[in-house]
DNA sequence: TAGATCACTTGCAAAATGCAAGTAGTGAAT
DNA sequence: ATTCACTACTTGCATTTTGCAAGTGATCTA
């Protein structure tokens, strides 16, 4: 695995970040992952809000290059990829539960999917915790 | 204020965070303001890693519309206007906190602005309350 | 009152995205 | 053994977003 995504790249700690994840998809990627199980392309392609097969695999390839996810074969299903976070990736928990909780906080109209802000707020370490330890929140 | 950006709109609350700042500049903008005190046009448009003009000002407008930041008449200097973040853009202080946490573990090229990485892993909740407070971390 | 500042806007090329359709390698059923 | 379906993509092309360079207009400054 080799670090790429360095066309921004400037030092800055959040900007490193951004340059692996900063973009419309990748973070609802790593949210199906770590939040809704998704292991399959099929679910992660269900899964993330309508983003189009191109987008998927790209992100994909890209989130892997750097270090966020790893591919490897279903051994039940020899069609079939699983893809997981790495430690990597569920280290990201913090995030996907502060921007939960900000959005808790400041998205008067949010309906959906209130389960996980429910749980960050109700237990923000507890949620980080199984998240990094590869479990569903 | 209304809000809009609801292109993709779930009801999801990371999908409802990713819609106001899920892009490659947006959050830099905010760092700026929130972590190097920029306060003016010029000093945004220098300190986002070489952020282009006409997408400096699209996002600053758009994170105006979202209620992340505002913009007022510089009583000093008529000629130049005073971007300021909102509660609602300095409660993503925990983000820009997490985020640097996390680069500062897998970053390991990382040199430059480490103080920020830092001061947040020395004492994440000073650096944020203080940020919350409208101060510099 | 001429020149510099500051905050943008405009025009255009290049890149990223979104959509629809197609492909390849299993697996399952006949 | 062959057809059909499933899974994970790839490809082509139109649309949208971004990036760069240059230009505009309203202050301030000398």
């Amino acid at each position: 695995m080799t670090e790429k995504h360095n066309k921004y790249q400037s030092g800055c700690p959040i900007a490193y970040g951004l340059d692996i994840f900063g973009d419309r998809w990748s973070l609802l990627v790593i949210r199906d992952m770590a939040i809704k199980g998704a292991r399959s392309y099929g679910e992660l392609l269900k899964g993330s809000e309508g983003i189009s097969t191109n987008i998927l695999a790209q992100r994909l390839k890209s989130l892997e290059e750097s270090g966020i996810l790893q591919k490897a074969k279903d051994p039940q299903n020899g069609r079939s990829f699983i893809y997981s976070l790495t430690q990597k990736g569920r280290d990201l928990a913090p995030v996907l539960a502060d921007i939960a909780m900000w959005s808790a906080k400041h998205n008067k109209a949010g309906h959906a999917m209130t389960g996980f802000s429910d749980k960050v707020q109700a237990d923000r370490e507890g949620v980080i915790s199984r998240i990094y330890a590869g479990e569903l929140p």
